[in-house]
DNA sequence: GCCAACGTTGGC
DNA sequence: GCCAACGTTGGC
């Protein structure tokens, strides 16, 4: 199993609509780095969800329900999309700030790769936040 | 293959 | 609204 990282504007997309929505189409990646994470990701692998730009926080826990295809929104092959549904809701966001003092959590992509949208979180990093945000697995 | 110019993202 | 970081593009 592992561990990701993906970025919305809750303007654009936020988590309380994806929680609406039950599953959605991770679309309109045009980065490299980001793309190979996508292709990377398998059934059942879990995904922070960070609210860039307006909240800076980390607010609830995706799965990958369907993985890597060709992305439908563009003709072009290099692009891929995923398919999440929400997982868990984070009782107490973390917020960026949190992340950037707390030394295990300092080197995240998240941090190291700001502009990055989709990114890899190790198990320890995942365990961590979890923690935090006091999630609770049942 | 290098690098300047430019565009985009996202934190502040 | 600004700017730093970084990716991409295109001229040479």
């Amino acid at each position: 199993m592992n561990y990701w990282l993906i970025k919305s504007e809750p303007k654009k997309y936020s988590w309380q609509q994806f929680k609406k929505d039950k599953k959605t189409v991770w679309d309109g990646v045009r980065n490299y780095a980001a793309r190979n994470n996508l292709r990377d990701m398998k059934k059942g692998d879990l995904a922070f969800f960070y609210h860039s730009n307006d909240g800076m926080e980390i607010v609830g826990i995706a799965k990958v329900v369907k993985e890597s295809y060709q992305d439908p929104t563009t003709t072009e092959t290099a692009w891929l999309v995923v398919e999440f549904a929400p997982f868990k809701d984070i009782k107490k966001p973390i917020t960026l700030e949190q992340i950037k003092k707390e030394p295990s959590l300092a080197k995240m992509d998240l941090v190291r790769l700001a502009r990055l949208s989709v990114g890899k979180v190790t198990e320890l990093e995942f365990t961590k936040v979890c923690m935090m945000g006091e999630v609770v697995f049942d």
